[in-house]
DNA sequence: CCGTTTGGTTTATAATATAAACTACTTTAT
DNA sequence: ATAAAGTAGTTTATATTATAAACCAAACGG
């Protein structure tokens, strides 16, 4: 019988989440192009990326690309765990 | 490449998903089970079957037991199809 | 220059989740 | 018989979260 652990909240959360997704699968990732993939609000992601960035779960590296800004993000170690514990825990839901 | 789906708000939250896991596996059950199963509060859990009544995703039945209320919970058709929809966007998200 | 675009951040508001308080009984003990 | 405690919930208030709108600073284009 599935039990219900409990899912990480900094996780479960559709932005957040889908921003982990991408981080999980690239060596890193520019603002711009997680705000093109998840078609969310700048503002929006700007929120999220930094409370992920509190948790540690990402790093996030600003510099610039010529003269224009440039926030880079990548998924830390203790993130990427995050993210699998909570992918194992989700599964207890979804059966699987 | 992953496209992130939006995910029904009504399913994407910890208890309303751990009722629906619960329910897409039964007949029916009782409102004091599935307070045991989620260990939410009554309040709460009362509070999330509402919603999910209210969106038709189950059905709730007041009668009672001996001198007891009590309430039975079905979940709907519409109920089965929202969360198997739910877990296929979810996974386009979690990666399988 | 002046308006527009880019790349964001900050702040305000709407939506959600959760807990605390309450209602309406029933059961148990005195 | 009555008071205290328990059961099965609902309602309401509060804290948290998500989201959008407004803003800022620099760069580009005419």
């Amino acid at each position: 019988m599935a039990d219900f652990k409990s899912l990480d909240p900094l996780l479960h959360s559709q932005l957040r989440l889908a921003i982990m997704s991408i981080l999980i699968s690239v060596e890193s990732a520019e603002f711009v192009y997680l705000k093109e993939k998840t078609n969310a609000t700048a503002g929006n992601l700007s929120v999220q990326l930094d409370k992920l960035s509190n948790a540690g779960y990402i790093e996030t590296i600003k510099s610039f690309k010529g003269k224009k800004p440039l926030t880079t993000c990548k998924i830390t170690k203790t993130g990427i765990e995050a993210f699998e514990a909570y992918v194992k825990a989700l599964k207890g839901y979804i059966g699987d």
